[in-house]
DNA sequence: ATAGTATAGGGTGAAAACAGCTTTTTTTAA
DNA sequence: TTAAAAAAAGCTGTTTTCACCCTATACTAT
């Protein structure tokens, strides 16, 4: 039956990839392709012109409108359309780029018909759809906003330790537990650091740290 | 052979369950457990005493140091160990939570034996072990994160202003007299901000800010 | 009219941060 | 090997911050 099959469209400036993609796939009995374009603001023109698809496979590298702009796009006008990013690159930056556009999976072109299809099929269920292509990138990317351990000016590794740990929710009770000092100890350090930074509280020395590029956050 | 197991540790308030799995994992033949913890304190003092860890299992609630400034501070001074979180709860905060806070994976309590050992051999081999629970709310976090980096937290003028004054040495009652306003009023807005940052002090206050980029230094 | 919401102000007690100074331990170098 | 220096720990206060209770306007929207 036509409608227990999963409506895509393919967004990609490689013309024989793309129609060669379209038959592979129709041939699948699972998939129907609505329509074709060959880059975001092609595709923008030809949607009002069919069904919305349940799927859109989306290359990145396009002239004119690129898949980050268009998967935006999408997701701004049409949110219900799932975006399935299909790249050649396997790098982190395109994968992380496309899903913080709003795709909600990626593959790699060279991947099989087969895992594909089942990709689209999930994306189409779900709304999303995790390989492990890209699971281990978004967590990476998650956890990616941690400080960087350069130790100029007259810090001693502790006082830059406890700097680092200073910038944060923690008290210095717990600061003293994590470094594994008595609080006094952690008290001679904000003195010191105190006096180094002339300032007269834990916030103005976590600016001051902050201004002088000893932390990052 | 000995060597051929992952060696492991359990921190873990609730004793019972501790223990159980302890000798739960044990019996599998693959899992060597080489010591247990209270909390993130207990686990700091047992740690020297035993041979490094391959992976440890964390409960988020714990008395005196929690699972997210545990696992921070395992990051922060054995890189190399591979937490996975363990935890009763299946919402979205508590496992972004840990992720954010470097663990490698994240195990519902109520999952099967033979799960939870995979889960460990997966994260001691790769240092991250992504499932179905994990997936789709890493991928959430990461769309979801953008709006709320560009339209934040709706904050009044008089916070707003507030929130830079924060970023300083100033008292809150320096701050009142700059503002013209009672330290009360002061402590509203210091309330209130505290709730929508979810932090507990004017140094996490600042650092959210920051990285929310709402005011610049 | 009135319930809701945002803003401003008030008070108290506990916890944390801050300040200054002394003592012990460890490290380093004369 | 011993004296000096540095790091760690201790002690005793004061001030600031934090948490939680409350009241009173004033401006909306139903």
């Amino acid at each position: 039956m036509q409608t227990d099959k999963v409506n895509i469209a393919i967004v990609d400036d490689h013309t024989l990839f793309r129609q060669g993609l379209a038959h592979l796939l129709t041939e699948s009995n699972e998939i129907n392709v609505l329509f074709d374009a060959d880059n975001g603001a092609d595709m923008i023109k030809k949607l009002p012109a069919y069904p919305l698809p349940d799927v859109i496979l989306m290359d990145i590298t396009m002239p004119i409108m690129n898949g980050y702009e268009t998967t935006k796009w999408l997701k701004a006008n049409h949110p219900e359309i799932n975006v399935l990013a299909l790249s050649m690159f396997e790098e982190d930056k395109p994968i992380i780029g496309m899903l913080k556009s709003g795709a909600g999976g990626y593959m790699l072109k060279q991947s099989k018909a087969a895992d594909l299809v089942s990709a689209i099929k999930g994306i189409s269920a779900q709304s999303f759809y995790i390989n492990e292509l890209v699971s281990g990138k978004l967590l990476r990317n998650i956890q990616n906003n941690q400080p960087v351990k350069n130790a100029p000016i007259g810090l001693s590794p502790n006082e830059l330790k406890f700097l680092e740990l200073c910038c944060s929710d923690f008290t210095y009770k717990q600061i003293a537990d994590m470094m594994n000092l008595s609080p006094h100890t952690i008290d001679n350090y904000r003195e010191a650091l105190f006096q180094k930074f002339e300032v007269k509280s834990r916030t103005g020395l976590v600016i001051s740290a902050l201004k002088n590029e000893l932390i990052k956050i």
